[in-house]
DNA sequence: TAAACACTGAACCATATGGTTCAGTATAAA
DNA sequence: TTTATACTGAACCATATGGTTCAGTGTTTA
């Protein structure tokens, strides 16, 4: 399998796991918004939402620029490639072992190691 | 987007977000293998193994049995198909904002909004 | 200038996570 | 029958997470 780079799978799979940051995700596609309009939205107060954007601004999904007394938070240049690799590697890792066990290979090494 | 199933989402997300259990699967996707082997592998006590195992199980991605003292563990029947699904979901919705960008619509738009 | 607004940072809280050790239980091997 | 193996569960630990409140700071607006 590839080399990733691990730090960075780590934090964006944490970053995705949490239902708020994949729906602020999800907003950012339709439209850049401030952290008040996300607080707003996903029923959080301002603060807990900057600790959500910060998540994803650190994964790099989102990026943040300062105007005035608004902050409005924009999805960022990562666009989930490393993550899509890992995933669409391992289904090829699985779709390969399963069909090894459906040719019976597995099932009758288990069954000679067994019965020895 | 379409609506996913946000529990499993989160926990099979969150089961990815972890170095350790990533190897894992990706052994699992070679072998079998027992928990003592998969701790060993891993540079860490069984009782941290059975950890990591557990989480994968719990998100669907590892199965075990228990045969004499020995727990198996396998390849679940999940194949990452709900977090494949979410992020090519993104990626399009990515896309189709950062399409729209370079189109200069959205920056219009702003520069509209700053100048008026 | 005064009041309202948008954010920021520190502190706090409960719970989760990733790991350990230690004390078992059950099975296999000698 | 003793001993070694493989796992299990409880307890513990440090740190992270997801949220809050409260007390600011700087910016607009009236």
């Amino acid at each position: 399998m590839v080399q990733y780079k691990i730090a960075r799978l780590d934090a964006s799979f944490a970053a995705l796991s949490d239902a708020t940051r994949r729906g602020v995700l999800e907003q950012l596609g339709r439209s850049d918004a401030s952290i008040s309009q996300l607080a707003d939205k996903f029923h959080m107060t301002l603060t807990g939402m900057k600790k959500h954007v910060g998540v994803l601004e650190h994964a790099g999904f989102v990026t943040t620029e300062k105007v005035g007394r608004v902050r409005t938070c924009r999805l960022g240049l990562r666009r989930l490639e490393d993550e899509a690799a890992w995933i669409e590697s391992y289904r090829q890792l699985w779709a390969a072992r399963f069909e090894a066990l459906d040719r019976g290979v597995e099932d009758l090494k288990r069954r000679e190691k067994t019965s020895a």
